[in-house]
DNA sequence: TGGTGTGAATCCTTTCACAGCC
DNA sequence: GGCTGTGAAAGGATTCACACCA
């Protein structure tokens, strides 16, 4: 039984690269835009851009390309960046403070309304307007402010008991940045990031063009 | 003409994953593992493990698994970090400065020997034992240290310039955190990480099991 | 002419299933 | 009995190619 009304997951990325694409272009007062240039700009084919698109429904203009603040609206409103989303923020080592200062965050929608940590001595202590806060407040604090997404940067060992209390409090998406696998309960959805992966795959990469042929 | 002997990028990615968990294992002196156990704890199947590693050789023992040690010896070597890598980073704001600091890339073969910056302000900064240098001494660094790989965390508008500067100096892998697209010359290799993205990815997750069926 | 939307075809990846081995 | 390695089959994703539209 295929399930196939399925989003491919490498889409949604794509959407989101879209969107980044498309508001550099609104702000360079650009008013339309054609798959091709899209795609151009970020190494794919205009088809590939399309495609994506279609899934969602029809937004070009054919002969004219697609509306630069339409298409903008209508990512927003599929990737639900339309709204704010309040996110809090567990672990306030030297990864999770450059985060709560990271700009990027807001600009694209998510707003970070609360900072944690299990080490007492970190609680107290101020990033930016933020104050870390006790883990024992975490749940009080999702449930006032109504959060459901959770940024983990706490070392891998308490990765999964963090995980567990965050949903626990009723976070419901998780982005970890812990360097091991987690696993999130039934109903909370999870995105990895392991920083060294990337420089390892950057590795496999330059190890592989070195040795040109496989022999 | 296909060009069928690549090895496809989410085979990279999981070979890694897979190092990761040996790690763990064999830091648990367990001596050897199954393609199911190590698939269990990533959410994947013990097939899409055995295929993995065959695309570069015969690694198991049939009716007992894989020895743990050994494992991670070709894992590295197939990723190329069974040798340190020299790093620079380049940009060294929140973020930057952040990753200088972060323990898991020396652990995981990844040295930072020089940070870079275009501000004034920051030039002659210390972060951990590094100095933070000005983007006229990049190209000296990296040609004494033989470095390949830049890793930049510079704003967007910037990010374009300090790829040719960087590859220009010699560099010929990049990992940009830059929310922007960037343009590798030939010969340099790239890899991108845009955090918002990852929660826009999230947000989309979230968004849409909230709809369940398309309808 | 320049561009979209989309079925069909291709290409790639994952899963299945089983022979062979310890 | 338990587990690997691997052809064959299935399943997805990307690209092609073209009808259609402004």
């Amino acid at each position: 039984m295929p399930q196939s009304n399925a989003i491919p997951k490498a889409t949604v990325f794509r959407l989101c690269l879209y969107l980044r694409e498309l508001t550099e272009l609104s702000d360079k007062d650009i008013k339309t835009v054609s798959s091709s240039k899209v795609a151009g700009k970020l190494g794919l084919t205009d088809a590939q851009v399309r495609k994506d698109l279609a899934y969602f429904g029809q937004f070009g203009y054919p002969g004219v390309g697609y509306h630069v603040d339409e298409l903008i609206d209508e990512l927003k409103r599929i990737l639900g960046t339309n709204h704010m989303w309040d996110v809090v923020l567990i672990g306030c080592g030297n990864l999770g403070t450059a985060l709560a200062a990271y700009k990027g965050f807001d600009r694209q929608g998510f707003h970070i309304v609360g900072a944690f940590d299990a080490s007492a001595d970190r609680v107290g202590q101020k990033i930016g307007e933020l104050t870390v806060q006790s883990m024992d407040e975490l749940a009080k604090t999702v449930s006032r402010t109504g959060s459901r997404i959770a940024v983990i940067c706490v070392p891998g060992e308490s990765a999964q008991t963090v995980v567990d209390q965050a949903a626990a409090a009723g976070i419901r998406g998780i982005l970890n940045f812990a360097a091991t696998a987690i696993t999130a309960p039934p109903g909370v959805v999870q995105n990895s990031v392991d920083l060294a992966i990337r420089l390892e795959q950057l590795s496999f990469q330059l190890t592989k063009t070195k040795q040109p042929a496989k022999r």
